[in-house]
RNA sequence: GCCCGGAUGGCGGAACUGGUAUACGCGUUCGACUUAAAAUCGAAUGGAGCAAUCCGUGCGGGUUCGAUUCCCGCUCCGGGCACCA
């Protein structure tokens, strides 16, 4: 008997596969196709972590997994390139992005290749290749011509560190994603793509796809729609007037005072000279706060601007405030306070003393004791809508400001456009020049790739221009005979990542962007795996194939079917690894180390359900171990007539059950139980043969080497429904609910309820719990159980 | 604060649609092999009890012949959102 080698066995199946390319996709007619890919990595110079095996070995399991079924399966491999590490890197060192790119996906492609990956290597992409990313700009270009791709100036988020403007999805609690840093608003003018174009569409359909509950909610909260009324406020003894959004303005009559947020462009206009002094005072202060400050101050805190606003249904003067709690960004940037029946206004008219109206009577049935109801009820001191309920009265009122002039519907979302240009060197450039007089024009699609610039310093100042600007030859440019000015501004990464999945089904095509044969064959994508991106990327992809279909190029609206969101692999003690504390585990130890690359991928769909986080458990990789090893030695065990019929059908049918719903780590515990048995009791070659096939998706160089010993192909096994059950089965017997015995009969004595009862009521063990006349029994037959009720 | 999840042995976790709780793995203990150790193989392993048996899925109730699963009320933990009018 040989002993398991994992290093020779994989060695030797790693070269065949490479000259073979056994898993080379092509479009095959009237053959189910089946496009598998995992978010592809960011090719950092530290190489594989453990948390990318988990995630490439998801999607290879079910590559393997189909492809043993029959099906044409495309799993691609790319590399999200562009991005700061590179450029800090280079930055730091000198070495260009590029240099440095090149090598970091070099070894990543190496590393990669160890775990013996079912991957199709013709179609690696990578997004700083000129050859792709002259397709995002073209992608760009598509947008900009619909006018889904505009300037604007405003307030943005402002990297200090980074020295670059992030969107809003990169802004984590007031820092910025990448470095951590706090960081600054900016008025600057910025590339956007009109995402909120699509708010509805992207809410609308995100509850049909099959991905998890938790990303469906969070989409959903970030784009945040809520549907209310615009009401126009005039302003006392001036010829203005102020607007501000409500969702509740059937409480309309409750408004005791207006508020404006610090940014907003009217406050110059209305401020009296008595408090101009105040009010400038407080509004630059807000907005010099940053965002961290101003959310960490939950206290209350404004000024009144001295000027009245007309309440339109009750004619009443009611006071205008300027307060930070209101935000610049949403609605009207105003609000009209309501504080009977608003938390926040309640406490705004707290704390300076404002007039406090009921204007909803809550149901009797309500137990809401909250100082200021916000639930819905009947309309009081409201005027001639007294005794409405609330949710008549917006309506009602709505159509009464509408009739006037004064108010009108609105929906308004939380998400804001997506701000994608960067003052980064290492990102796409943005195909745009300006002419004399500042305006923007495409780069013609003839004229793509606009080549990234050869630069002597990557390093970005605080001009709020990329390090591109200082490559003055490269900035001058001539369209349609006029001289114009390159945009230094690069794009955002994500809209890199936002088309790649249309990318691999033609990654050579230097006519197109994608093929529309080939998308229409492969697209759109059935699986995706990821842990990271619940919104930005996710949001993204949605957005672009919502657009480009909109535009004839892609016959679908949804880009991902189903996604598994898995969790994280933690350090031994359930930490987030990271270099800084020492707790990193790599990958390539734990193959060196002689474990392999089976027992890696094995292990680490073993570890846990796929959607939550795992710490890693060196003793348990022992344990994945040892299963392959006896799983080997069974190929030289001597074929014995072990009667496992049943088993090995009931074996099959879990573990193709459990892959489809990605039960990964049960059908693997269901490949062990099997191994025991057969260990234990024997083993005929048809089970080892079984064997190998279930395993092959997790542990593919021992599954091929045993398929070969054992002279079998790899085809997957189905399962015999009338193999299922065994010549006896075991009823459970049950007296008041608790077990009390087992009885085991013949299997088709399941069908004689009588015999089992009598069997049942004679045996000594039950017996002794049946006082009297049991009152009655009850037979549950698929579960195979009686229950005597005594 | 609001919205989702979750809580099962010493540990990671199983359990279909209400039907044998703790599969599988780790750990631990004992045994075999060995001069010895490692590796490997075998056995045991929720708690209490000599035993019959009783108790056990975060806590308290309920529905049911039967509840980890369903309902009501809590506690704790994780995640998301967070002055969004």
């Amino acid at each position: 008997m040989e002993r398991y080698d994992p290093i020779k066995i994989e060695d030797k199946w790693q070269k065949r596969w490479e000259e073979e390319k056994p898993f080379k996709a092509t479009e095959k007619e009237n053959v189910p196709k089946m496009y598998l890919a995992e978010m592809f990595p960011y090719p950092s110079g530290a190489g594989l972590h453990v948390g990318h095996v988990r995630n490439f070995t998801i999607i290879d399991v079910l590559a393997r997994f189909y492809t043993q079924q029959g099906m044409n399966v495309m799993r691609p491999f790319g590399y999200d390139t562009f991005g700061l590490p590179a450029e800090n890197y280079a930055i730091k060192t000198g070495t260009s992005p590029k240099d440095a790119t090149a090598v970091n996906i070099a070894n990543f492609r190496k590393q990669a290749k160890r775990l013996g990956y079912a991957i199709d290597w013709d179609r690696e992409i990578n997004t700083s290749d000129p050859e792709y990313y002259r397709w995002t700009q073209w992608c760009f270009l598509q947008l900009f011509k619909k006018g889904l791709a505009y300037q604007k100036e405003s307030y943005q988020w402002w990297c200090p560190v980074d020295k670059t403007v992030l969107a809003n999805e990169q802004v984590e609690d007031g820092c910025c994603w990448r470095c951590g840093h706090e960081v600054e608003k900016r008025k600057m003018k910025q590339w956007f793509f009109k995402i909120t174009d699509y708010a509805d569409e992207l809410l609308e359909e995100v509850d049909a796809l099959d991905w998890p509950e938790k990303i469906k909610t969070m989409q959903k909260n970030w784009i945040g729609r809520s549907k209310g009324t615009n009401v126009t406020f005039s302003v006392k003894d001036l010829q203005t007037e102020i607007r501000v959004f409500t969702t509740r303005v059937d409480t309309i009559f409750g408004v005791s005072f207006i508020v404006l947020a610090p940014e907003h462009p009217m406050i110059k206009e209305i401020v009296s000279d008595e408090a101009r002094e105040k009010v400038e005072d407080y509004c630059k202060n807000a907005i010099k706060k940053s965002e961290i400050e101003r959310q960490e101050n939950k206290e209350k805190t404004g000024v009144f601007t001295g000027a009245y606003a007309i309440n339109p249904l009750t004619g009443k003067e009611i006071p205008i405030w300027v307060a930070d709690y209101v935000l610049a960004g949403y609605g009207e940037g105003a609000v009209m306070g309501v504080p009977g029946h608003d938390e926040r206004d309640f406490e705004f008219a707290e704390k300076f003393d404002l007039p406090v109206y009921k204007v909803i009577e809550k149901p009797e049935s309500s137990d809401d004791d909250s100082r200021c109801y916000h639930g819905e009820g009947t309309l009081v001191n409201s005027g001639q809508f007294d005794g409405t309920r609330s949710e008549d009265a917006r309506e009602q009122i709505t159509a009464w400001l509408e009739e006037r002039g004064i108010g009108s519907p609105k929906t308004t979302y939380k998400m804001r456009d997506w701000l994608i240009s960067r003052q980064r060197y290492w990102g796409c450039p943005i195909p745009i020049a300006y002419d004399k007089d500042g305006n923007p024009h495409a780069i013609p699609e003839d004229q793509l790739p606009v080549i990234i610039p050869e630069v002597e310093d990557y390093k970005p100042d605080d001009s709020g221009r990329s390090a591109l600007a200082k490559a003055k030859d490269w900035l001058k440019v001539t369209i349609d005979g006029e001289e114009m000015t390159r945009e230094t501004d690069t794009l955002d990464g994500y809209a890199c990542s936002s088309w790649y999945l249309w990318r691999y089904v033609s990654p050579h095509d230097d006519k197109h962007a994608w093929d529309s044969d080939a998308i229409k064959y492969w697209a759109p994508l059935d699986v995706y795996a990821g842990a990271d991106h619940a919104v930005a990327h996710l949001l993204y992809v949605r957005f672009w194939c919502k657009f480009f279909a909109d535009q004839g190029f892609l016959p679908f609206r949804e880009p991902i079917k189903k996604l598994i969101y898995h969790g994280y692999i933690n350090a031994p003690d359930g930490k987030k690894m990271s270099k800084s504390k020492g707790n990193v585990i790599d990958p390539l130890d734990v193959i060196n180390d002689g474990y392999g690359a089976d027992t890696l991928r094995t292990y680490e769909m073993f570890i846990g359900p796929v959607e939550l986080d795992a710490a890693w458990d060196p003793r348990s990789v022992g344990g994945v171990y040892r299963f392959l090893n006896r799983c080997y030695s069974l190929c030289f065990k001597e074929n014995v007539e072990a009667g496992h019929n049943t088993l090995r059908n009931q074996v099959i049918k879990k573990v193709t059950e459990d892959i489809r719903r990605c039960g990964f780590n049960t059908a693997v515990a269901a490949l062990m139980e099997f191994v025991n048995v057969l260990y234990k009791d024997g083993a005929e070659k048809e089970d080892v043969v079984v064997l190998a096939k279930l395993l092959k998706p997790f542990a593919p160089h021992l599954a091929s080497e045993m398929l070969e010993k054992l002279e079998a192909n790899d085809e997957w096994p189905t399962w015999d429904e009338s193999a299922l059950v065994a010549d006896t089965v075991e009823i459970v017997i049950q007296v008041n609910g608790k077990l009390r015995a087992k009885l085991e009969v013949p299997a088709e004595d399941l069908e004689d309820e009588e015999k089992i009862k009598s069997l049942a009521l004679a045996d000594e063990r039950v017996k002794k719990f049946i006082p009297g006349e049991p009152k009655k029994t009850i037979f549950v037959k698929k579960a195979k159980l009686l229950n005597v009720v005594a």
